[in-house]
DNA sequence: TAACACTATGTAATAATATAACATTTATAA
DNA sequence: TTATAAATGTTATATTATTACATAGTGTTA
């Protein structure tokens, strides 16, 4: 059997797995030093190593950014299909981040063009509310 | 004549003035600490006083946070009426930054329904790809 | 296997971004 | 005028992220 190309493209590093199954356990967006205090004790204790990781997982689409509050969300949209063009909705009140899967919103961003006719296929969107509970 | 309400409410103290006058001349995206180092001749010495003028500056819809950069431009949209529904391209190399404002963008994403049939009346959407002349 | 390239790790130091806490002053409105 | 809100000044500190350098593991291929 052995491992696919596919699989080992998507295999991930002891560190690497370590982080992501604390973001992907989570309910919530964990921050970089959140994430550190939470794996000191399985031996990763400098942030470096932390950030090393997210930037990984997020070049790889495991993970996203929430920029807007520089936290870290496990991706739960078609495995990673689109870790290039996210949309995620998030309550002012609790915090919760949802991320956003509808093929109309995706379609109609990548298709988008701006004044000039450019078109991107890469985007972050944001959308700002309150949710079902803080309503 | 004396001041009208609309243009009290738009009129911006001392600090506030100095900070916007300089994001509104820059070219590109500023961020806060070479907003100090630039201030700091005309009396702005800490951190907390541009930070205090930028979160008033952003409240009032004067300037938008690039969340992706932790940087300010100033709006150029409309003179400021959508504060809370911000689009921009940034282009991967050069980092120049561009606010859109399609009324056929804004109407979408206003409009937009998750699944619970939830809508956004505030949202930020970075577009990332290569502008004219990095292309 | 040996050599190489590439990726990941470990560690210390420091840079960059942002806020807390408290005292004071200025502007606005009742 | 007086009270209320907004803005300022200042010091200290918290939070987020990167630089630099040394070492170790992994996969490829000659």
């Amino acid at each position: 059997m052995g491992i696919s190309k596919i699989d080992k493209m998507h295999s991930l590093s002891k560190n690497q797995q370590i982080i992501f199954d604390l973001i992907d356990k989570s309910p919530e967006p964990l921050k970089a030093y959140t994430i550190l205090f939470n794996v000191q004790k399985k031996g990763i204790k400098a942030p470096l190593q932390v950030y090393r990781a997210l930037d990984k997982l997020v070049e790889i689409g495991k993970i996203h950014k929430i920029e807007s509050r520089n936290a870290f969300i496990a991706c739960h949209n078609s495995s990673c299909q689109v870790a290039k063009a996210t949309a995620f909705s998030i309550c002012e009140i609790c915090e919760k981040v949802t991320e956003i899967s509808s093929a109309g919103l995706s379609k109609y961003l990548a298709n988008f063009k701006d004044k000039d006719g450019m078109k991107y296929n890469k985007y972050n969107l944001e959308f700002f509310g309150l949710c079902k509970k803080c309503r």
